[in-house]
DNA sequence: ACTGCCTGCTCAATCGATTCAGCAAGGAGG
DNA sequence: CCTCCTTGCTGAATCGATTGAGCAGGCAGT
């Protein structure tokens, strides 16, 4: 009713206690809807705080339920790195639609530079910050993430981590994925002396589609050629420079990601050879890049925010004490564009 | 020196104080580097706080200090808007720089559904969670924008309101952009009959473009033909087939954004309609997808990173007391590809 | 009429960190 | 020798919301 002019006055519990006629605890119950205040109470209470605008205090309420309403994305990495990557992005998707829906916030906890590789755990770990983290794109090998799984504050890991194989996490198939997309070149289009563009050893997703990859060839499908990239464009780049140096007769090449697979069409490209036609090109993950560029790249499709809507899900479910059974996996799927040598069909 | 267990055991100033030997008081003060702490206490009790993994718990230090170390964005959006524009990602590489230099974190407040619009902003304005407020995407006619201008907490927009001309925010050039690459096709290309596929009429960013381009045309240069779209890909094609059905000489298209040129792109490809050589076509954002197209798009390139770090960068300033002149624009510049009918120099 | 129980609220402790007033010990100054 | 100041710490209040214990009044049962 009254005209609230610009400065920013907090309404607290005691403001509409005072204007109810009641003490604070009433207050606290009525909105939290206890049954022991009375109903016309409660309904009083009710518009009185709507009225007055009464939120409640975030920091109050945290500190006193021993819970924050907020779970932390970790990613070790700079901001740079993470939202470079449209992987992030979708994951990003996935994650905010599920805590929206159920009343939670996110917390993005980048890290300063490389080599505080604690402090993006660390900071939320022990703050009590977020109710409980999820975790991507970290390294195998990275002992953080299994103290941070050690320390029983709920984690959901996103991503394959086999030395952590009791920890909740979501992954997908990339084994499979990656098997099924070099299948396709050896067995659709016939094509031998494949080589492959991984990414950085050190993360299991790049493991992963490796063994894939490896597992795709079958035996005697000729030497398998493998050179390590770093999941970026100028990394496919120079990757392809080598592997066009290396090998005379190479048929096909299986980026480990688009990114990567975009960088070797640029340099094949400028060496005047023909994408499919003289050297078939897959990549990995459709986050967009692939659909865009010619010839179109056949790839394999990650469900990047679904992962993050059952990341979300499984937190919160862990969170409010639901068993999680360990490791949830979803597929991926081929996508056959043109680039590896399929008839062009947009 | 004890190896400390799974448990989640919080470790807080009592239990640094009861080591060490002194009040809580003085572990506080010593923590916080109080000239009245003795500097031989002060050693061993940071060495104290630090072999025993103390972290202040944030939620208490944001109740008594009324400040949360964290800043919110808001998007009034859904997350799949959200992160599904690379515009985003630009920004928050931006934003996340300069708070993770600074100490403050990231909470992202997306909206739940596209009818609450209110949700998002109420939410940070009131429960504290938040020290201030970077606003994204907003319409120009959204009434939240200016209540929470007016509520006094520290808010930084992005983007120009004029209707908020007072209110501290950083923008870019847009206006100018957009000329110039009008005028490039204009005057540099010697194109007539020029079509502008506008984003939705009520973001500032498409009226500005929209001026722009009006500019860019000068006098005399045909009819200024335009169609909005809403900066998806779908809708550019959309639009570019309106465009192509309604005027027989069109020369050249400026799309709003490269998603949409994108999606011009394909309808003109898809009628036998050569880019440049027939019709020319520039975007602007230059977000990636400008890059991987072919022919390669022309387009204007918004330093989203940039805007970001100065949005953040301000806002904290904002919040730590130091006055902030209003608007800030940051200047955009014309980066010419192919798609206008300049040779090819990759 | 007395006990027991339900209803509807109030009191006070609590979460953990911060901060100001205050107090004890020691040295300087008169 | 007494006062005053400085140094170095302790005590207690405080931020705002939550929650179990407690208490007053009303009603039913015997």
């Amino acid at each position: 009713m009254s005209g609230r002019p610009g400065g920013v006055k907090a309404v607290t519990l005691a403001d509409v206690a005072a204007a109810a006629g009641v003490s604070v605890s009433a207050v606290s119950m009525a909105l939290a809807d206890h049954p022991r205040i009375g109903s016309r109470t409660k309904q009083q209470i009710h518009s009185l705080a709507e009225e007055l605008g009464y939120v409640s205090n975030s920091a109050a309420r945290s500190l006193r339920s021993q819970r924050s309403g907020t779970i932390a994305l970790i990613v070790p990495n700079t901001g740079q790195h993470v939202f470079g990557h449209p992987y992030f992005m979708q994951l990003l998707v996935g994650l905010s639609e599920v805590l929206n829906a159920r009343g939670a916030s996110l917390l993005v906890s980048t890290n300063p530079d490389e080599r505080h590789g604690v402090v993006a755990y660390e900071r939320v770990l022990r703050s009590k910050a977020g109710d409980g983290a999820i975790v991507a794109s970290a390294a195998v090998d990275d002992v953080n993430v299994l103290r941070l799984v050690d320390s029983g504050l709920p984690v959901v890991l996103v991503g394959h981590y086999p030395a952590i194989a009791d920890a909740v996490s979501v992954a997908v198939t990339d084994v499979e994925g990656a098997r099924a997309v070099t299948e396709h070149l050896r067995l659709s289009h016939g094509l031998k002396n494949i080589a492959h563009i991984s990414g950085p050893m050190n993360h299991q997703t790049s493991i992963d589609r490796l063994a894939g990859f490896r597992a795709g060839l079958g035996r005697g499908a000729g030497k398998a050629l493998v050179v390590a990239g770093d999941f970026g464009e100028e990394s496919g780049r120079q990757a392809t420079r080598e592997l066009l140096d290396k090998q005379p007769g190479l048929q096909a090449i299986f980026a480990a990601n688009d990114e990567m697979a975009y960088g070797a069409l640029l340099e094949l490209r400028s060496r005047g050879l023909r994408v499919p036609g003289d050297i078939a090109l897959v990549g990995y993950d459709d986050f967009g890049v692939s659909r865009l560029t010619t010839p179109a790249l056949t790839t394999v499709s990650v469900p990047a925010s679904e992962v993050g809507r059952r990341a979300a899900t499984r937190l919160l479910d862990l969170i409010e004490g639901i068993a999680q059974v360990g490791q949830e996996t979803l597929p991926v799927t081929l996508t056959v564009r043109e680039s590896c040598g399929c008839p062009n069909d947009t």
